[in-house]
Formats: C-alpha cells, sequence, structure tokens
RNA sequence: GCCGGGAUGGCGGAAUUGGUAGACGCAGCGGACUCAAAAUCCGCCGCCGCAAGGUGUGGGGGUUCGAGUCCCCCUCCCGGCACCA
C-alpha cells in the first residue's frame, strides 16, 4: 500500500496544531447559543468499522458547521464498553475481558483521532470503570426504593448442556451456538424497571420530538402499544374452588361469539390442567421448547390442545373450553384471550385447523341485522368436493340491483367474507347487543360485566417491562446481598461502587463470578452476619441510557451528574444507527425521566433531534464448497465480470479464476468477509479522503455502498482543490469590482447559487449534495480561470475562501491548512460561515420553460417581472409550440411563475 | 408473523417537497499530451430510432392541466422484534 499524496503530513501537522491549542475542549459560554452534538459512542470490538467512521463523520460535520455559524459546540467520545463479546474473545483466546477491552479502547481511541475529528476528549468515559457504573447502582437502589425497580421471575433461553443462560444471538436454529443443544425455555428470577409506569408519557411525549425522524417516532408509539378495550373474566369451578380466568380484549364487541378461550403454555391453568394430562403435559413441554424470540414464536406453526377444563361465559353462562395455544404470549395481557373464529384471524386458522365452532356476531353496518340468520352448521366441514365450507350468514335481499329488481339474498360464507370479518360492524345474533355498532357494543359489554363485577374497560400496553439481570461476568454488579436471615438487601450508598474483579476468565458455562469466593463473601448491612453478593450484572442497556448526561457533567465521585449537566442538556443533535430505533432510544427516555423524578435533572426528553444514519454495505462473493458449506471471497479477491453495457453479471476469485457467485450487497461483517478497513483507507488516501467519500456517497440516512472507484474519485477532487489553491496568489486583499464583465458574473453568480442550495441542503442533513457543491464550485472555477477575464483574481478568491468554508466541516485538515497558506486568515474554525449575496444571486432575465399538454416543448427567456398575459402571449408565439397547436384549440394556459408555461389544448 | 423503511441510467445518487427526470461523481467510449504507460486535460454518455420523434423513475390501477413525488393494490430488498450492541 502506497501513500499516494501528500496529504498524510499535511493531517498530521493540523492535527497537532488543534492539539496544541486545545481546540475542541468545550466550556460553558451562556454568550452564544450552546450546541450539544452527540454520536452513539462506539462498542470497543477491536477495530473501528466503516459505520463508525461514517456516524462519526456525520457528528463532525455537524460540529464543525455549527461552531462555524457561532454555537458553543460540545462534541465528546466515550466507551460502551461491557458486553458480551468481550467474553466471546475471552473463551477464544484466554484473556479477561477487561484487558481485551481496554486495549481495544486504546487502538480505536487512537483510530478515531486519525480521523481528525473535533472531539473533547478530556469528557472521555468508559463503562466498565467502577467510577462510572457506580451510578448504575447508585440509581438502581434509587429504583429499588421507589419501586420502579422489583424483582420477579423472567423467562431464558437454557442452554442444558452448558447450563447456561444464552443471549438469543447466541441461539441459532432453536439450538446453542456451542454446544448445538436444543434450547429450551427456563423461569429464573430476575429485577425489573416498571418502564410500563411511563409508558403513557414515553406515548404522549412522542409529540415534544419534532426533530426526530416520523418513521422512529412510528415504530416507538407501536412497541409501547396502547390499545383501550376490556379486561374480564371467566368464572370456572374447579377443584370445588370458585376461580376466574381473565383475559383482555379490544374486540369486546364480538364477545357473543367466543367458542373456546386459549391460555399460554406457562399460564397457570395449562400446569393444573397437565396434572394426570400427560398427553398435555407433554404438549406444554414442547411449547417451552425453543427460544423466547418473538420472530421464532410468531411464525412457528400455531398448534394446540384443549385442556378438558370448562369455563363459563360471563354474559350468556354457556361452557367454554380452554385450550393451550402456543400462539398466546404469557407476556402480554393476562396470558389467555377469548377466542372468537369469526372475527380475529388467528383464532379463526386455529379453529379451521382443529374442527372448533365459528359464530360470526358483527356484519357490515348497512345489513338489516334484526333479521340475519346463520346456517345450522357453525363448523368447518368437508362437502366431499376437497372444499371446506363454513358457516353461512344470511340476510332477505332488500338492496335494488342496477335494472331496480331486487338482488339475491345477501348471504355470505366463509370463503368469501375475508375482506369482513377483522372489521367492525354492527352486532348481530348477540342478544343485548343487537343492532349496536362495535364502538357502542364494546361500552355497552363493559357495562354488563361491571355490573356482574366481572370486567371493566382498560388501557393495555403492549410494552413490557425492563428485565435488567443478565447471568453474566462482564457487566455491571447488581448491588444487592443474599443474607440467609434478612433475604435480598441492597448494598449501602457508602458501599459503593461493587466493584467488579478484572481479572477474571469466562469459559462458556455459567458465570466466573459464582466461582469468585473473594467477590461473593461479603456482610448483611443490616444483620452484620456472613452473607453472599449476588452475581447477576445489568443489561449494557443500562450503560447506554444516561452517558450523555455524564459527558455533560463536571467529573465526580460525589454525583451522578452536576450542575454542568443542565448547561449542556438535552442533547440537541443525536446520531446513530437505525438498528437503535426502538430499545436504546427508549430505554434512555425512560432513563431520563427517572433522573427528572428523583430531581437529578430537569429535562423531559434526552435528545432534541435524532439522526439515524443508514448501514454500510459492500459486496459479497460466495461459492459453494464441496462439502456443501459456503465460503466468502472478499471483494479485493474477485474480479467482476461485466458485459458490453457495464453490467455485472458474473465474478471470478483471481487465486483460482474460478467463478464465485456475486449475492448482492450486505452489511459489513467478519463472516462474510467483506468489510473495508478503514485504517487502511486513511493511511493510503489520508482522513480527509475517507471523510469525503462517506459524505458524497448516499445521504446520511440512506444505506451506502462501498465502492473503491469512489473513493478514488473523492481523492481526485481534494487533489483538484489543492492543486487549484496552489495556483491562486496568496494576496487575495483586492477588491470586487463594481461591475463584472458577463461571463465573471455568471460565474460568481453560480458559486453564491450553489452554496445557497449547500445552506438549503445542510438544513435538511444532506450532506452528498453539499460535497457536490464543493465539486460543482470547483469546476466553475477553473472553467473561468481558462479564460482570465479581468476582474478574475477578486472572483476567484471570493469564491475559493467560500468553497474552502463549505469543505471545512467535511475535509478540516485541507481546509485548514489552504485557509492558512491562501493568507484568508490565522484559523479556519474561527472564520465565518458564508452567506449568499444577493447582489451576486440578481438577474434581469429568467427561462420559463414552455410544455403542451405536460409535454416538454420549448422554452422562453422573459424579463423577470414579466406579468402572466406578456407570458402567455410569448409562450404562444414560439414555433416550436406552434407546431403542436395546429388543428387543435387552446383550452387554458397555466403559467406557473419563474418555472413554467403549460398549454393544456386539444 | 408483526412494526418501520426502501426500489430512479451500467453503478452511487440528484430533482428546493405536485412543475424541464438523470445535478454531482463512478464506470465506459472517443480525443489531446507521451517513445509508451500511468497521471492529467478536452468531449460524448437513459433506452429505441439515421432522423423527426417516441419512450422512460420496481409492477398494476387511480387523482391532476401536469405524478419519481399524492391515493389504492401487488412484488422484491433492508432494519427491528425486548439477552448482539
Amino acid at each position: 500500500m502506497q501513500q499516494q499524496y501528500q496529504f498524510a503530513e499535511i493531517e498530521r501537522e493540523v492535527q497537532q496544531y488543534w492539539d496544541s491549542q486545545q481546540a475542541f475542549v468545550a466550556v460553558e459560554d451562556v454568550s452564544r447559543p450552546k450546541y450539544y452534538c452527540l454520536s452513539m459512542f462506539p462498542y470497543p470490538s477491536g477495530k473501528l468499522h466503516m459505520g463508525h467512521v461514517r456516524n462519526y463523520t456525520i457528528g463532525d460535520v455537524l460540529s464543525r458547521h455549527h461552531r462555524m455559524k457561532g454555537y458553543n459546540v460540545l462534541q465528546p467520545m466515550g466507551w460502551d464498553a461491557f458486553g458480551l463479546p468481550a467474553e466471546n474473545a475471552a473463551i477464544q483466546n484466554n484473556v479477561p475481558p477487561a484487558k481485551w477491552t481496554f486495549d481495544n479502547i486504546a487502538h480505536m481511541k487512537k483510530q478515531l483521532q486519525s480521523l481528525g475529528f473535533a472531539i473533547d476528549w478530556s469528557r472521555e468515559i468508559a463503562t466498565c470503570t467502577p467510577e462510572y457504573y457506580k451510578w448504575n447502582q447508585w440509581l438502581f437502589l434509587r429504583m429499588l426504593e421507589r419501586g420502579v425497580a422489583y424483582k420477579k421471575t423472567q423467562v431464558v433461553n437454557w442452554d442444558p448442556v452448558d447450563q447456561t443462560v444464552l443471549a438469543n444471538e447466541q441461539v441459532i436454529d432453536g439450538r446453542g451456538w456451542r454446544t448445538g443443544a436444543p434450547v429450551e425455555k427456563r423461569e429464573i428470577p430476575g429485577y425489573y424497571l416498571n418502564i410500563t409506569g411511563y409508558a403513557e408519557e414515553l406515548l404522549d411525549d412522542l409529540d415534544k420530538l419534532p426533530g426526530w425522524p416520523e418513521r422512529v417516532k412510528t415504530m416507538q408509539a407501536n412497541w409501547i402499544g396502547r390499545s383501550i378495550g376490556v379486561r374480564f373474566a371467566f368464572p370456572y369451578e374447579l377443584d370445588g374452588k370458585q376461580d376466574k380466568l381473565w383475559v383482555f380484549t379490544t374486540r369486546a364487541d364480538t364477545i357473543m361469539g367466543v367458542t373456546f378461550v386459549a391460555v399460554a403454555a406457562e399460564h397457570p391453568l395449562a400446569t393444573r390442567a397437565a396434572q394426570g394430562n400427560p398427553e398435555l403435559a407433554a404438549f406444554i413441554d414442547k411449547c417451552k421448547q425453543g427460544s423466547v424470540m418473538e420472530a421464532d414464536m410468531a411464525t412457528m406453526e400455531k398448534e394446540g390442545m384443549p385442556t378438558g377444563i370448562f369455563v363459563n361465559h360471563p354474559l350468556t353462562n354457556e361452557q367454554v373450553e380452554v385450550w393451550v395455544g402456543n400462539y398466546v404470549l404469557m407476556s402480554y395481557g393476562e396470558g389467555a384471550v377469548m377466542a372468537v373464529p369469526a372475527h380475529d384471524e388467528r383464532d379463526h386458522a386455529f379453529a379451521q385447523e382443529y374442527g372448533l365452532q365459528i359464530k360470526p356476531v358483527v356484519v357490515p353496518e348497512d345489513w338489516p341485522t334484526e333479521e340475519v340468520s346463520l346456517s345450522d352448521s357453525p363448523y368447518y366441514h368437508n362437502d366431499g368436493s376437497g372444499e371446506k365450507s363454513g358457516p353461512i350468514l344470511s340476510a332477505p335481499g332488500l338492496e335494488p340491483g342496477l335494472d331496480g329488481k331486487p338482488k339475491r339474498d345477501r348471504t355470505i360464507q366463509w370463503a368469501t367474507w375475508q375482506s369482513v370479518h377483522g372489521q367492525p360492524g354492527r352486532c348481530v345474533l348477540s342478544g343485548p347487543l343487537n343492532g349496536l355498532t362495535s364502538e357502542e357494543a364494546v361500552n355497552k359489554v363493559a357495562e354488563l360485566l361491571a355490573v356482574k363485577g366481572l370486567g371493566e374497560k382498560k388501557v393495555q400496553w403492549r410494552l413490557r417491562d425492563w428485565g435488567v439481570s443478565r447471568q453474566r461476568y462482564w457487566g455491571c454488579p447488581i448491588p444487592i446481598i443474599h443474607c440467609d436471615t434478612c433475604g435480598d438487601v441492597p448494598v449501602p450508598d457508602d458501599q459503593l461502587p461493587v466493584v467488579l474483579p478484572e481479572d477474571c476468565v469466562p469459559d462458556g458455562s455459567g458465570n466466573p463470578l459464582n466461582r469468585r469466593e473473594d467477590f461473593l463473601a461479603c456482610t448483611c448491612p443490616k444483620c452484620g452476619r456472613p452473607a453472599r453478593r449476588e452475581t447477576d450484572t445489568m443489561d449494557t442497556f443500562v450503560d447506554s441510557s444516561w452517558y450523555y448526561a455524564r459527558y455533560a457533567s463536571k467529573r465526580s465521585d460525589t454525583a451522578m451528574v452536576d450542575t454542568e449537566t443542565a448547561y449542556w442538556m438535552p442533547v440537541d443533535q443525536y446520531i446513530g444507527g437505525i438498528e437503535h430505533a426502538i430499545l436504546h432510544l427508549l430505554y434512555s427516555r425512560f432513563w431520563s425521566k427517572v433522573m427528572r423524578d428523583l430531581g437529578l435533572v430537569d429535562y423531559d426528553e434526552p435528545f432534541a433531534h435524532l439522526l439515524t444514519q443508514g448501514m454500510v454495505l459492500n459486496h459479497i462473493f460466495s461459492r459453494r464448497t464441496d462439502k456443501g458449506g459456503i465460503e466468502y471471497f472478499a471483494p479485493e479477491e474477485v474480479e467482476l465480470l461485466h458485459d458490453a453495457g457495464g453490467k455485472i453479471v458474473g465474478a471470478k476469485a483471481l487465486a483460482d479464476g474460478q467463478p464465485v457467485d456475486f449475492q448482492g450487497m450486505g452489511t459489513m461483517s467478519k463472516s462474510k468477509r467483506n468489510g473495508v478497513d478503514p485504517q487502511s483507507l486513511i493511511e493510503q488516501y489520508g482522513a480527509d479522503t475517507a471523510r469525503f467519500f462517506m459524505m458524497f456517497a448516499a445521504p446520511p440516512e440512506q444505506t451506502l455502498e462501498w465502492s473503491d472507484a469512489g473513493v478514488e474519485g473523492a481523492h481526485r477532487f481534494l487533489k483538484r482543490v489543492w492543486t487549484f489553491g496552489h495556483t491562486l496568489s496568496t494576496q487575495p486583499q483586492c477588491a470586487m469590482p463594481s461591475k463584472l464583465g458577463n461571463g465573471l458574473a455568471l460565474i460568481r453568480r453560480e458559486i453564491h447559487l450553489t452554496l445557497k442550495q449547500a445552506e438549503y441542503d445542510l438544513s435538511k442533513h444532506q450532506f452528498n449534495t453539499v460535497a457536490s457543491a464543493a465539486m460543482k464550485m470547483l469546476n466553475a472555477l477553473e472553467k473561468a480561470q481558462k479564460e482570465n477575464l479581468e476582474g478574475w483574481t477578486a472572483v476567484a478568491h471570493e469564491g475559493f475562501s467560500i468553497l474552502l468554508r463549505l469543505l471545512s466541516p467535511i475535509t478540516p485538515h485541507i481546509a485548514h491548512a489552504l485557509w492558512r497558506e491562501l493568507g484568508y486568515g490565522e484559523d479556519i474554525l474561527a472564520a465565518a460561515w458564508p452567506e449568499p449575496l444577493e447582489a451576486a444571486l440578481a438577474q434581469d432575465e429568467i427561462d420559463l420553460v414552455i410544455q403542451v399538454n405536460g409535454k416538454l416543448r420549448g422554452s422562453v427567456t422573459v424579463a423577470k417581472d414579466a406579468d402572466r398575459s406578456a407570458i402567455e402571449q410569448l409562450a404562444l408565439a414560439q414555433p416550436a409550440v406552434q407546431r403542436y397547436l395546429e388543428g387543435v384549440s387552446v383550452k387554458k394556459v397555466i403559467v406557473v411563475p419563474g418555472k413554467l408555461v403549460n398549454i393544456v389544448a386539444g
């Protein structure tokens, strides 16, 4: 690999200059507006990857742009340093996670610094340090005091061979990643945070976030999932005892259509029914196999089994059988649902499979509800032809057909009722509900149930409480002590932090803390007797839920955050991957609200504006191996084959010349061998080229496709900037002539027009077109340079100084060096952001497009203040237009001022 | 399965939010310079067509004087689904 240009040396010098100036250390300053620009901190996985480069370049562009606009900018950086990969690396290399993590941090910090980001490193945080995670523990204890944190059982993936809890990521096709053993669900105790207690505020406050992308707010709203419905009970008698089976439904209007009740496999009633029913017990066991992942749960075959237990319908007293269904989630609502096969798709599929009764009770609103009748056979049955037919609902034909005669009876059969059966309408065959609309019926049902003490209207959330206990070593210890006498005792504040020993090496089976006597042994804070420490650690989402507030605070070992936090918070601009749209952002919002309620901070929402950046993709090449496996090829090991038109038609390996499959674009990953190392990119082309390409190749929110040729292009452009700068004299103090020749006036106008467009693009965070604008400016300047017209020097310096300032957030090193060399100023960081000049933009005439029936047919130049009728006349008089008006009459002429004329003719 | 997003030349993308589709760049082609190559510079470049012209923004329908942009249906791709971070 060869250094292609002299930028490496320049970049080093410029970075040294910034260091010597302490240019990016942020201090409170009430005289300027503050701008807290935060990028999601990286997990120290070993090396920077392109996603990081993209993320932090976006943040740096925003930071530097705002700084030049006069803001007091804070851009900090740190490390999300606890987590699973460190334990995996430990298993593989027999290195303690702490050492591995700190080594990675040291290396990645160097890499980040070589990219020239305007970061205040004095605020650096690593979440695996006791000085940071002490405050996780401290806040957890406050939550315990307030009941926001509590203990209950949780369902986890269990590897029966390693006797270990598995993360979802460690479950591959239902098996443990290391043992290959089928994974089981297991219930264990753990701590939960009552995020559902904040559900309403988390939902409502989305409206306070106009700076967030709509799609993220929509995803969060759906995730929180507020639904209004009815919680009610089916009474039953079992073992001589009266009891109630509670369910929740949003479709109480269909309550008269209930033909069975389904409960989750973990439901107590299922457990009870399995006693003395080996077949059911086996089925429940089967349901407990597999992972806890919702995607798995939702895509598996719907299966069920009757329990033989019957409950009473709360309104009709009819007997309804309880089934165990693998599609019922214990974690949502009551873990039990009323089943209405006629009006719920899942219940319907289930009833069809198991031959259960179907009772339609809601019809479209315009049906004569009094006269609807149901066929005798409310089941699916096979009519011998192989076609399954269902129940038939009929109503007399009242609707006149097109010919005025009555149409045939409104008869409707299941097969033809797909589009209706989930829809609200009007109740039929429903006793007291007959004739009511769905909405009225829900209220009526709630009333009827309330009278009997069997139910009421209720708001139900899809959001579940946040389980924070992890049976893992490399995380923040949960500050609890288990005492045989006193039970679970919180660690007193003055004994914080509970420090994690840093020399453990996990081996993949269980948590090594359970074998650390020096960690485990302690005395009970209450009774003073020997006790054991909790060995579960916290979910790493805890660490990332408040780091932004700690960055903004003076480091203190006596307070979680201090008064400086109030100055910087909330974060003005947050930038990170779209993959964090729900969990991390929701947990951070929740955590902020808890801190607020504890009086620690005064904001409701931590992130005012959010930019969700797209992923970085690269080509994926693979080949089937003889053994049936897949072998991946790095893009540099492959030669692409094109057809005459340049389309990719195939690829072959450079090593053996044999064909490989092009699998399209995918996220850069080690396993697919399609990653590009930022380090070699920086070494070869320099940081500015890497940054420019990242910004130019795609708008920030979209996926970015890697292209080596594109990097070359970026580098070529920066070389042209450098070369052009060095053709200019270094004495720019020449006045702009009062009147420029036509050619130069046009060039100057183009530069200011491009600048104006770039300003607009910057406001939209569309940096790819800002980079384009810089290219356009250079194109214009280079073109004009050849003509060497009167006044050129003044125009060139004005234009180039604009170009450098526009470029400086993206390629700060080159901009800095040229700015000084050309004598524009001491430090481009201190330069004012350029503004487009009205005088340069002004023009006397404008071009209008002429369309005939919406098709482009010509153009016309008019005075900028020409009136409508003059424009119309000019347009109609154009010979190119008249051709298309022969033999037809003009019906209408539409004039869009400043844009176009459309002649409607026919 | 559910929630969210996307699809525009050979490729990445642009189109100031309903008004000239293809800005800017990459690749390609032609030319200049060179003994030659690289680098650099100049020109061409959606598709069909000699041209006139026609056609064209994943597919199908609709609204409008006018649709890449708005509405309905469909296909494919990507992100998330609570223990990867």
